[in-house]
DNA sequence: TTGTAAGCGTTATCAT
DNA sequence: ATGATAACGCTTACAA
């Protein structure tokens, strides 16, 4: 069932080496030997032995995407699932392989650090959602293994790919002002995270550039998740508002039920704004106004870049930002127009 | 950085063989020759090359996940991630590692399923959601690849693990009956794939118990997604339901969206049950009546049901079936009692 | 252009 | 209880 190269040396009638030469499209093989080998490999579904390969070449084709403990929870958010597809498209189109590494609750986070970052299973890594603290990023800056951060880290020798989260949050924010808003409120993503200071800090800019003082009442920081936006927002409300940008759609979704709960109207007494334009975002009424964020490509542009440095095509540090989208909908009140505010 | 065997030994002054009868635990070692070679695999952070390893005993450690093309688009849905993360929990606890498969849109089937199944990288495969006629499964069953289905399949060699969907899907039309329902229609999943199937026969077998005839104007096939629920909503209106059964939540918003766009009210005219307690299920207005499944022990069982059948410590087929369980809300009219029916 | 042979870092068999 | 030594299946100088 499971050839081997010697096998297949012998039914082309060469040796181990031309074998191996034309399966890596070596040069130097007679155009009829080389068809002659393959051949054989087809027909006996010859395929090299990963493990072999890999002790010779000391590369493995896989890459890794890790996430840290802390997030395993919000691996229910769909921003996941979608980095992933982009990641795994990406890998099977440049012939890498994809493994998952979950930092679970119960795991000997050390043992699984070494498994992983030392056994040389992995050519590369690609982190997700790590908290700015992380202890995963110096390690992996000792190790010397490649890797990608998905999220822009402060560290400068850390390679990453983010979108425009500062820009995102800021053309948010603009919208509501134009619409009139004033008391402009946000709930934040979690500070402990690049994104939810980004995301904060395009709030700010985009008040201080129209003179609209920042008030702190208006801040109140989440943890992207729905209850942690709903909490929030109820922190928020009796600083009368009337707009609020919430850091991610699933925040607002929670921030949405406070807002109702208090009795109050979306959008006429509130306007929400969230972020990622996931799936839920058409789902939820009023239909929510929220920056659309690449995510796949986001996945996607993250293992092509780590493919780079991995291949030694690129020097570490990358940082590449992607550009988001304004997706305008009901809950911001621009749709109707009833505030008549414009 | 990297060191060898090879090292440890000269540096705990033993050989080669004697540190590697320490690391995997083999008898016949004196406990303080035992403890010396700890101590220095500890000092200096050794950890055994992967590939190495594998290449000598042929065991990787690895897992695979493979989902196959047709539902990659449905890699949106939240049942694959919380399949994920149950299956990384199971895998963390017995060392093993995930590797992800998912055969993307214009990859090259044939090549990706030679580099995965035959290059001995993985140790055995879960499968989730083949279709019944998915050229996968014969593949694997031929490859004699250790393999787990989530999902029941025909085959009877097929080891899988599912959920009691005929069961579940039973329970909530039950309920629906309890509540004097005679005009029940359902949407369902693809017949072409098991659990479409057993929900539909679920809600046959609760019907007939009733006495109550089975109607196809009041059956519509659906695809698992949102448009389609919504579309198969559309189709069985014109037919009078006073109930639907849906067979997933995802299909239940968009079916829940043709019923408010009727301008019938939910449960009032419509009442509705969905299948697999998403947390969206808790998001719509009126919150959704559905079938709750255990989609992480699902996939932590499939794990440790593939690890066995590894070891050897059991044979195949396994076929296990986990229990679901109605979780009542809004959206079925029990709540309420307003419909009288009881 | 092709073949020979020496690694790659383990495990496992056999002496001792 | 410990140490040599031969695999495992491949890549890659180096020779021819």
């Amino acid at each position: 069932m499971a050839h081997t190269l010697e096998e297949i040396a012998k039914l082309a009638g060469v040796s181990r080496s031309t074998v191996s030469r034309v399966i890596n499209d070596h040069p130097n093989v007679r155009p009829e030997v080389r068809e002659r080998v393959w051949q054989v490999i087809r027909e006996v579904g010859y395929q090299p032995h990963a493990a072999a390969r890999s002790l010779a070449t000391n590369r493995t084709q896989v890459l890794g995407l890790i996430i840290p403990q802390a997030v395993t929870t919000l691996f229910t958010d769909p921003f996941f699932p979608h980095l992933i597809q982009g990641m795994a498209e990406a890998c099977n189109a440049h012939r890498y392989h994809l493994m998952l590494s979950l930092f679970t609750g119960r795991t000997d986070q050390e043992s699984l650090y070494r498994r992983v970052l030392r056994s040389g299973t992995l050519d590369g890594v690609v982190v997700a959602s790590t908290t700015l603290d992380d202890p995963l990023i110096p390690r992996l800056l000792q190790e010397k293994l490649p890797f990608v951060s998905v999220g822009r880290h402060r560290e400068a020798a850390v390679s990453y790919v983010d979108v425009d989260n500062v820009a995102g949050a800021r053309q948010a924010v603009e919208h509501l002002l134009r619409q009139g808003h004033r008391r402009i409120a946000t709930v934040t993503g979690p500070l402990a995270m690049m994104a939810g200071r980004d995301r904060l800090e395009g709030y700010r800019q985009a008040l201080e550039a129209r003179g609209v003082p920042v008030d702190d009442a208006l801040i109140a920081e989440g943890d992207f998740t729905e209850e942690g936006g709903r909490m929030a927002m109820q922190r928020l409300l009796p600083h009368r508002p009337t707009a609020v940008f919430v850091a991610s759609d699933t925040m607002a979704v929670g921030a949405m039920k406070a807002i109702k709960e208090a009795g109050l109207r979306i959008p006429e007494d509130v306007a929400v704004v969230g972020f990622d334009d996931l799936p839920v975002a058409s789902i939820v009424e009023p239909a929510l106004t929220t920056v659309r964020q690449p995510i796949e490509r986001l996945g996607a542009t993250a293992v092509e870049v780590l493919i780079g440095l991995i291949e030694q095509q690129a020097e570490a540090p990358q940082h590449i930002i992607l550009p988001t989208q304004l997706v305008i909908r009901a809950s911001c009140g621009a749709l109707s127009g009833s505030r008549g505010l414009e």
